[in-house]
DNA sequence: AATAGGGTTACAC
DNA sequence: GTGTAACCCTATT
């Protein structure tokens, strides 16, 4: 272990999540930003919650620094292979093969250190700069992946919040627009996918879409 | 079984 | 390359 901060001391995964949330939903500028945040976890004052902030950053400034790859978890899967066999297609054991299909990866679940590394991006470099955060941040993960991420993880938070709060005519975040930070396509997730026809092609698709996957 | 959740790819800009 | 929707697999209810 390596990196061993006093991230873990008592952090639960639920305080994490909520610290998490409260990251994105109050922005740097927010005034009182720490006091809010802390509200937001019961039992972390905002001194805690600051605390957790600065060993983010720290902990991502020596990632920045070049010399911790990346916290890397324990590697389950080894090479997921496809059942070409009929009936269920859930089958994808820690077999050793070495052999590598023409197969669609199938979904490597993003670690919580990567989405750690994802919140801090998005709170450094701002929303939309996939790239920066790619490269400064979640290295493990291409733009689009990390665009990706976003995606589904804006569209979570804001189905949760519109479910929370229905729709309220005070939910308009950005009547002045965005000055610096792209964030006035907050929206645009935010409503749900219509249904229509558009692109129906899918199916045979063996090119892979830039990732470094180990050969 | 249905659906929510989470991830990748295709396609347009 | 970037943004977005279609598509797909997995987990949960």
């Amino acid at each position: 272990m390596v990196h061993n901060s006093s991230l873990f001391s008592s952090w639960t995964r639920e305080e994490d999540k909520l610290f998490e949330n409260a990251l994105v939903l109050f922005p740097e500028e927010t005034p009182e930003r720490w006091e809010k945040i802390a509200s937001k976890v019961p039992g972390k004052s905002s001194d805690d919650v600051q605390k957790h902030y600065e060993d983010l950053v720290r902990d991502l400034r020596e990632i920045d620094s070049g010399m911790v790859e990346l916290p890397n978890y324990e590697d389950e899967m080894d090479s997921p292979r496809w059942s070409s066999e009929s009936g269920t297609n859930q089958m994808w054991l820690g077999g050793k093969s070495k052999e590598r299909e023409t197969e669609r990866r199938k979904g490597v679940p993003w670690t919580p250190e990567e989405h750690r590394l994802f919140l801090y991006g998005l709170d450094k470099f701002g929303k939309g700069d996939w790239r920066s955060i790619s490269r400064n941040a979640v290295v493990t993960r291409t733009p689009t992946q990390v665009a990706s991420h976003a995606q589904k993880y804006f569209l979570r938070l804001n189905s949760m919040k519109k479910e929370k709060k229905r729709a309220s005519i005070h939910d308009i975040t950005g009547t002045v627009d965005s000055k610096s930070l792209g964030q006035s396509n907050d929206e645009k997730w935010a409503t749900e996918p219509r249904n229509q026809q558009y692109n129906k092609n899918h199916g045979t698709s063996i090119g892979y879409q830039g990732f470094g996957y180990p050969m």
